[in-house]
DNA sequence: CCCCAATTGTAAACTACCCGACAAAACCAC
DNA sequence: GTGGTTTTGTCGGGTAGTTTACAATTGGGG
């Protein structure tokens, strides 16, 4: 029954749609499970072999830390999101370590080498990762233009309306957004300090364009933002 | 002969290794093949249909244009290197192309779907393929935290010290760089103003760290920058 | 060799944003 | 509730880097 379970897991997400069964329970004997909760930390990059992570259930942060101490937001990790070794190299001399965001975190995990074995056997799942990986590259080259040419109020507003396209529930043209971020989190994911941030969803809230709450955050007309 | 050239040139990338020939031949019946001197522009996300290129001599570089007419620099491409569709998805909206920076440039392409098909005959080649675009991934990564957290000086001497790395000539400490871009293109790179790039290297040479001059860069001694 | 275009050098004004500091408010555990 | 911790609100000073503007230099083509 857990073991069932377990294979579920891995075939509810598309990238795996195309295996048979047994194809699946081969990656699954190494297979691990994690559960946390809400401000947990999980280290990924100890002293374990090199692993790539499925999230099932929850939302998650992915934080490191440089030489000098500070902590910035690399990820942000949701349902059905891959995490870990994606490059597929094993040297992770990075400083990095999941944060829970969430209640009721389920993490499921597998051995790069297994990963990697399964690729080899199944083409058309390495073709179709490779075409995750190449989406992942086009995302963060997306935000590394953002960064560079647009200030932090337009990189504000397309970090809300993306998350709103991926979480909102859309009401009409009124969107609701389950938060589980705070204002320190979104000025790191948009490259600010949390002051602008502050300053700037402030200013979102007396244009009467959104309302920001601990719990949820509300926007009144998505097309106006 | 020419017929045999072409598949020499692909054979000579190391991603290409694993394949026998007849594979490459596959691979190149629809090769296309260019010739570009300095300052060539090279359209590849014209009308034609999606395709992977492989720079075979020179360096170019990978311009795009926003909304607002700034053109900004995405990549600089040198010898062996691959560009154009890498993400393997075929929606090219983006309004980008090539220059070229040197004389003497050559290229050679292949269709996306070819390369697609013979992914999936190839699952070792696969595999190399999604570790080399994991390792343009982590790239891109680390540069988009350099530019959070460092300050242009930093990153200047950070780009510096790759390029010397990647293309300088070494004797003792002492590096010498052939040198194809401008100020202009450098601080592109960087993501700061011409201005505040030309600042820098100036400041560079007055004490006496390096000569930057159009033709060569001179760098006294690496291990002091 | 000379001219023109591209590149490099320099300076001053301006500004978006950071940083430190502190207060108020919200949330959670007990 | 109550106390403490986390999160949010707000202010002003400081600055790295942009922008504008123009001069000086370089190099290549005719």
């Amino acid at each position: 029954m857990y073991e069932e379970l377990k294979y579920w897991y891995l075939r509810d997400h598309k990238l795996f749609w195309t295996l048979s069964m047994s194809q699946i329970k081969q990656l699954c004997i190494i297979t691990g499970f994690k559960k946390a909760k809400k401000g947990d930390i999980i280290y990924f990059s100890s002293s374990d072999l090199p692993r790539v992570f499925l999230l099932k259930k929850g939302n998650i942060k992915i934080v490191s830390v440089d030489e000098d101490g500070n902590e910035t937001i690399k990820d942000i990790i949701e349902k059905g999101d891959l995490f870990g070794e994606l490059e597929l190299d094993s040297d992770r001399n990075s400083n990095e370590y999941a944060k829970a965001l969430t209640d009721d975190i389920i993490i499921c995990s597998f051995l790069l080498s297994d990963f990697e074995d399964l690729l080899l056997r199944n083409p058309s799942l390495a073709l179709s990762y490779t075409k995750f990986v190449g989406l992942k590259l086009k995302r963060i080259k997306n935000n590394y233009a953002n960064l560079v040419s647009k200030d932090a109020k337009t990189r504000l507003l397309t970090f809300i309306k993306d998350w709103a396209e991926r979480d909102g529930k859309k009401d009409g043209n009124r969107v609701t957004i389950q938060n589980y971020l705070t204002q320190n989190d979104i000025a790191q994911i948009i490259c600010t300090s949390r002051q602008t941030a502050t300053l700037l969803l402030n200013e979102l809230e007396e244009n009467g364009l959104m309302h920001y709450g601990r719990k949820e955050i509300i926007i009144e007309d998505i097309s106006k933002l």
